[in-house]
DNA sequence: CCAAAAGTGTTCAGTATACACCCATGG
DNA sequence: CCATGGGTGTATACTGAACACTTTTGG
């Protein structure tokens, strides 16, 4: 890095920030660190860490997906950059935010000797946070939810297979409203998004229902609600 | 900054690029910089530069398009953020890349001594450009496009005081496509955006228009198209 | 009187919404 | 046989799209 060309510019450094969302115990939870360090004692926050120097900015937030929730394949869209001189008391930090969308079955929250509490944390009940991630969950959720409304992504949240209810009961949880049975029903067969797997679950004491798949696990943009 | 903690982290740099959009002759329109030095001399550029360490990301773009576009009060909205190791030959920066949206009656392109060469270029012909500015325009053309669509931004891109005809052409311009000139009225009208200044421009060899203006000068979200 | 843009309603098709009952299983 | 969720169709309101003629001015 000789010829590096800002050596004597003061600059500010970036970081990300990743709020991972997924949904358990039918609500939609964030995973959130205790802060053991001041400024921010005993405040919780996203996962997140400065950028390397070699790595791009969205494998930086992946890195910090798969350090902290197990997942190296998860649903990750940058979401906004925040970037106040203040945000981070100790120093002039820039974030670029990120959203992940993992399935419940597929999280493993690990702690580190830094972060020796790690937990899943309903977005209804948030604790008080560091620095400024309040405002980033709050982004996050509404782009996840407005986004919900006209792409597919929803498949990256759900597990592999599910039965139509269970879709149904996810959008809800999410946007936080009740939908029409049937004309969600119609609404997504007729988009085409999922295949039955011509299989049932059952033992549940009640009609086994239809096990259903996603046909394709990639986002698009489709008319969903 | 004696207690800055990051002194000997190897950092990237963080700047910003402005894609400063106008429509005028009858065209959507990006103001441009011809590049002088290596490695992307006479090539073009948006404007763009790095972020000071007392400024927030905002307040940079906002110095942006006042040095090069000469004015203050743009409508500016940030959109995405540029994190590719090598985006820039010239060292590690991360760009956090806005869009400006400006009248062409208050356009003032200014030229530097660094960028000599400063022209307003049709989106439908640019030139070759550096860094990785195509992909930026290209991102910043959609974003507008799509957010015509449900909110009342063209405020910000056209004259204060407008006739119907004139806004439907801006419209059309931006969106590339004709829009019915009677659903059109309806829609505006019946939203209530606009309200009628009671005078007519005269003298143009048909019959006078009324002329109307914005009522509120505000980003709204409200379903135009 | 001619050219040019301003101004104005109705019809139709497609989509979104509201709504209620029978079915299959486990206990 | 009872409780529980699975599964299905129709009628109505609303919204978006298509479409043509008269008016007013300047030259």
């Amino acid at each position: 890095m000789s010829t590096y060309p800002y050596k004597n510019f003061e600059h500010a450094v970036v970081a990300v920030d990743v709020v991972i969302f997924t949904v358990i115990e039918g609500e939609l939870k964030i995973l959130l660190l205790k802060l053991q360090e001041p400024p921010f004692a005993d405040k919780w926050a996203v996962p997140g860490g400065l950028v390397k120097i070699d790595e791009s900015v969205d494998e930086a937030a992946r890195r910090h997906v798969w350090e902290k929730a197990g997942v190296k394949d998860a649903y990750l869209e940058q979401l906004y950059t925040f970037g106040e001189p203040g945000r981070d008391p100790s120093g002039r930090v820039i974030s670029v935010a990120y959203y992940a969308l993992i399935p419940c079955s597929r999280l493993h929250p690990r702690t580190t000797s830094r972060y020796a509490d790690i937990q899943l944390i309903s977005c209804s009940r948030l604790p008080p946070l560091g620095y400024d991630h309040d405002q980033i969950i709050r982004t996050a959720t509404e782009r996840l939810k407005s986004k919900l409304g006209y792409t597919n992504i929803i498949y990256s949240l759900i597990p592999r297979e599910f039965t139509f209810t269970e879709l149904q009961t996810m959008y809800e949880i999410i946007l936080g409203r009740k939908l029409d049975k049937r004309n969600f029903r119609r609404k997504i067969k007729l988009l085409g998004l999922i295949k039955s797997l011509g299989k049932r679950r059952v033992g549940e004491s009640h009609r086994p229902a239809q096990v259903f798949t996603f046909k394709h696990r990639s986002p698009q943009v489709v008319e969903i609600l």
